[in-house]
DNA sequence: CTATCTGTTCTGAC
DNA sequence: TGTCAGAACAGATA
């Protein structure tokens, strides 16, 4: 499940392998998981990889960008000519970076390297976005999705515009539980379901308090271990607890290191004598210590 | 074998 | 305008 921090670990290293090669061809397997006309996209440079919350955002030179989004079991890997980091040792590998059944896209460069999208659950996109630099619109670029847009549905970023202040303001306009406000991508922009359980244990706030509710001081130590979980995913490369890859095919280690996401029934990390205990909120699996979470 | 669960985001009903 | 179930899917697990 790529939250922030597994889609900056893919973007970094795309970013390092793919800006400056250009598009010759790419191949649509999967017709849903391609959105918009690849015309645009061919016979292009990369010049960059952005990212927005979970969003990856791939831009061209000229008018274009392929955004592109992994829900929950997308996976980008990359096949290149001069082959893996030094450091990379092929043991850590376990995705071969070929084309397999749920490969859906395949972008293929001018210089040969390729580009595998592969989502088992057909839930991923790539889409064609005109960004900012397009100055002049007919009948048809009107109809493509602008970046613009798209990004001014999200919410800031956690490790870039978020500030406390903003922070809470944020809880403090909604009632919902606040584990479903950081979750909320127009609210906060890629935080998910094991980052917001693993800040909330951290912060020692049971996950369905009303946003409204939690304190100045509580608000403040959230936003603190909020980051602080999001930097450890980035220190270990995401979290594979299913089936999150890196482009070079290899895991991240973060499920490793999870407090109370994954571990219904574990005893509490804080020694406490409490049981990691599981409940649904929003539809979605939520872990907490009974203990160490009270809810007041 | 069937039923249930997995989790991100969008859609449509109320 | 907000809330929430259900859908989009395929595979792992019970």
């Amino acid at each position: 499940m790529p939250e922030l921090p597994e889609v900056e670990t893919i973007r970094k290293q795309l970013s390092d392998l793919i800006v400056g090669l250009k598009i010759a061809d790419i191949e649509i397997l999967h017709p849903k998981s391609f959105i918009g006309d690849k015309k645009l996209a061919l016979q292009r440079n990369i010049i960059g990889v952005r990212r927005f919350g979970k969003m990856l955002v791939i831009d061209l030179e000229g008018d274009y960008s392929l955004a592109v989004h992994l829900k929950m079991t997308g996976q980008i890997l990359c096949q290149t000519t001069d082959n893996l980091p030094a450091q990379a040792g092929k043991e850590q590998i376990t995705e071969n970076r070929e084309q397999n059944k749920h490969t859906r896209v395949i972008t293929i460069f001018t210089n040969g390297d390729i580009l595998f999208f592969n989502d088992i659950r057909k839930f991923g996109w790539i889409r064609i976005v005109r960004n900012e630099t397009m100055k002049q619109f007919n009948n048809v670029t009107m109809k493509i999705a602008s970046l613009k847009e798209i990004l001014s549905k999200f919410g800031p970023e956690p490790l870039r515009d978020l500030t406390l202040g903003k922070f809470r303001k944020i809880l403090k306009s909604s009632k919902k539980p606040v584990k479903l406000i950081l979750m909320d991508q127009e609210k906060i922009a890629g935080v998910g379901n094991i980052y917001a359980n693993d800040a909330l244990f951290l912060s020692k706030i049971h996950p369905q308090k009303p946003a409204d509710k939690v304190s100045e001081i509580e608000s403040k130590v959230i936003f603190h271990k909020l980051l602080k979980v999001l930097k450890e995913g980035l220190k270990w490369k995401g979290a594979s607890k299913t089936n999150f890859v890196d482009v070079f095919g290899r895991k991240g280690s973060m499920q490793e290191h999870f407090y109370v996401y994954g571990r219904e029934g574990e005893m509490c990390v804080n020694q406490c004598g409490g049981k990691i205990e599981r409940m649904t909120l929003g539809g979605r699996g939520t872990f907490y210590c009974r203990k160490c979470q009270q809810l007041i």
